[in-house]
DNA sequence: AGATACCGGTATCGAATGTATACCGTCGCA
DNA sequence: TGCGACGGTATACATTCGATACCGGTATCT
């Protein structure tokens, strides 16, 4: 059997799945854990310009999705570990395509952003 | 040369594509888009759920950036088209790699969701 | 003893973003 | 005259986002 979710549908729940993958920072923290576990505070250094309460959201929808999973290895100072589980490195494929696309056209698209976005001098 | 850009900068440009890519309703307009041009109704009819204020700003967005062109033929009733660029189609390659993800793993992500969201009897 | 830093977060607040709903002008048609 | 198609706007409201400050508990420095 082929595709049994349309993500045109409105009612299906592939919906929120995209809508998942496109939050924001989902796509930075999946491929921050490409390379194996990371701490809270790492994550917080490697994501730059994420901030802690984004980045706690981020990271408890992923986990309710499992996508990563949170280990409290306890002691002081904390320690939490946080590592993609199977499914969240399926996922790492696709978005790395998607990263690679990114980093492959930015110029192509800033030089369009100029085009379009400059010609309005004021008054 | 490899990547020019990292996608984790903060102040790199390859953000901003990654946060247009990610704008809720982009992937479905480039996939709507996917088998030839369509009108301003006919898009709004496919996606279903967005509405005619997130679609003209998302379709803006995506003209700014290259990624669609607007096509006006005048007349009456009007008649506008929106098409892919080149640039558009060849996003389309990772968004369905994407979009195939989301399809294939809808019941593993609905099923982390009941085990996690659940646990939540009243007072 | 006191001050400070580390870690993994919360609390609070204002700004930005997204959504829902209603409406617009022009034309053709009955 | 009244209605619908088309391509949007306008307005009001809800949700989310981001910046900043702060917390508890321990260890370390002075």
């Amino acid at each position: 059997m082929g595709k049994a979710y349309n993500v045109m549908a409105a009612t299906c729940p592939s919906r929120v799945v995209l809508h998942r993958i496109g939050a924001r920072w989902t796509v930075f923290a999946v491929n921050a854990l490409e390379h194996g576990p990371m701490r809270f505070t790492e994550l917080k250094a490697h994501i730059r310009g994420i901030t802690p309460k984004a980045l706690t959201e981020t990271l408890r929808a992923m986990e309710a999705d499992g996508l990563l999973v949170r280990t409290d290895l306890g002691g002081n100072p904390p320690h939490v570990e946080y590592a993609l589980t199977d499914l969240g490195r399926s996922l790492l494929v696709p978005l790395r395509a998607v990263r690679q696309w990114a980093e492959a056209h930015v110029p192509d698209i800033l030089a369009a952003r100029e085009r379009s976005g400059d010609p309005e001098p004021a008054t």
